[in-house]
DNA sequence: ATTGACCTTAGAGTCAACTCTAAGCTTATA
DNA sequence: TATAAGCTTAGAGTTGACTCTAAGGTCAAT
């Protein structure tokens, strides 16, 4: 049986982080002391492990909300549920990743545009590309 | 001289948003008509349009801010000012990126560890790995 | 017995960039 | 002149994921 303090530091969260995924019903401890002191069984650490290895992953609160449901009650899932979970957190990914990309071509472009030197900025073609707007929308 | 929702309708912005930049001191309406409406000159709408452009390649508001200073006093800014900020800009949307395809990669890992069908979620690989913990962490 | 580290709670604060509301005034059109 | 569309403000609400605070109770070690 680990104290919150004990489980921080074994998944890596904070007593705080601990405590407000509680609130959001993702971790539990089963059992608490006689004043309340939260004490988290080999059950609750593999599911606290759990839910900072989805976290990790970047699957959102909510994603994992919904991971926990399929893996507490795995019969009444299917794997179709799950990839259906996976794909659609790819696809936000993957659309972040175009935006990003989109952004970085702009940026090198400008900045291969620019002497980037100690002359003062009144030709500065990086300040009169924004100005003419001579940048395609970005996403 | 633009009303508001013209400036909006041609910059793309909510004048909501316009307000709201007001605030920040992005944009600024050199005139106001006796009972208080806001009306945009020449002047203005050029430095709403540079903000626009600013932010669609992803500045921040911060970012646009100065910026903003730079491009009303390009006299006393050097051209490294500009490509600093632009520099830091393109580092931040790189390790964004790179965190982003170690998501990318993980998620597409597991995709392909998983039938994804119908049948029940009892052995799902999914589920597995994440409850192994079978998984790098991200970034 | 005392100290210091740790635990509890409810609830407020943080960040960025909006987004919206309410209540009331103005302006353009029919 | 009536009506609808549009403008004003201060200020509150939204999102997601924390992060922290205050006020107080508990526990292990000296």
């Amino acid at each position: 049986m680990l104290k919150i303090s004990e489980l921080a530091a074994r998944t890596g969260l904070t007593a705080h982080t601990i405590r407000f995924y509680e609130k959001h019903d993702l971790i539990n401890a089963s059992e608490r002391s006689e004043a309340g002191y939260r004490y988290y069984n080999e059950a609750d650490i593999r599911r606290a492990d759990f839910v900072k290895t989805a976290r990790n992953i970047g699957f959102s609160l909510e994603d994992i909300s919904q991971l926990l449901s399929i893996r507490v009650d795995k019969t009444s899932h299917s794997c179709q549920e799950v990839t259906d979970i996976t794909q659609h957190k790819l696809d936000e990914v993957n659309e972040k990743i175009s935006e990003l990309q989109s952004m970085q071509n702009t940026l090198q472009i400008l900045l291969e545009s620019c002497c980037g030197g100690p002359e003062n900025a009144t030709h500065c073609s990086i300040i009169e590309a924004l100005d003419a707007g001579a940048v395609e929308k970005n996403s």
